[in-house]
DNA sequence: TCTTGACTTGGACAAAGTCCATTGTAGGAT
DNA sequence: ATCCTACAATGGACTTTGTCCAAGTCAAGA
């Protein structure tokens, strides 16, 4: 059983073959899924699993903070595994792949006080953005 | 007539009662605007102003670098006049709502060369999420 | 003022996501 | 082992956000 679903089951959810199947289809990839490309993977598994429970699923995991939601355009939502360890993302701005980097320091230090204007400020999101090496050479 | 405008005639753009609503509505708001948002602005100027053609103005500026389109969710874009200043975003994770922030140093630096991955970053986009004071009050 | 090609319009369409009444079932109780 | 029942899954309607297009309109140069 994947960390991901154990950890779940710690939380006293109940196993279903289509948590499952989720959890794995998540765990399975290196890259990270819309909530459709997730739903068409887990039908290969579970023909019936419903695009609904998909969308609860994700999003019950989302919000215990095992998965992260990530909204890099206007596009569909993309949904991250490594809750586990902070990271940022690097995004191709051409092809659009996402890679997990780990920077230096905090950025959640970089915004002052009186930059906050009384906002609880959680968290913080940050995205590079520039040509990944095979969109550099083919636009060489 | 905004200083957006005047740069929009420059580039050979017809000068149309529609454009003039949709620059005038964003360069008049604090805060960055959804689509919609503008086009209800508009209406109340223009009533008879369509949605498309706000979607057209709006996706125009965003070509020519006049104006940021902002995706921080997986609701609608807003749109940024401010293209002219670097800056960061802290957005109200419950109600979505966006202010400009100026924080210190550059987030650029902080990721070393060997978390490039051979990527050509050209750009980092941060954002901060957190309650605003309405939603904090109202959450309460 | 006339002409013309760029601009606008409204409605159909599409993609992404939510909602809800109904049906099914995991897992504790017996 | 089986039964219960609260929790979960289903699927289809609905909403939101955005795109597309054929037809009509108009800004601005000739």
């Amino acid at each position: 059983m994947s960390d991901l679903l154990e950890r779940l089951r710690e939380r006293g959810w109940r196993l279903t073959a289509q948590r499952r199947v989720v959890a794995e289809v998540l765990d399975g990839e290196h890259v990270h899924l819309t909530a459709d490309e997730v739903h068409a993977r887990a039908i290969e598994r579970l023909p019936e699993i419903s695009r609904a429970t998909v969308y609860n699923t994700l999003g019950e995991m989302v919000g215990i903070g095992e998965v992260i939601e990530v909204a890099t355009d206007g596009r569909a939502k993309r949904y991250d595994p490594n809750a586990h360890r902070p990271h940022q993302h690097l995004v191709c701005s051409r092809c659009g792949t996402i890679r997990d980097v780990h920077p230096h320091g905090d950025p959640l230090a970089s915004l002052p006080a009186e930059e906050r204007f009384g906002f609880a400020v959680a968290d913080v999101e940050v995205t590079y953005r520039g040509l990944c090496p095979d969109c550099a050479r083919a636009a060489a």
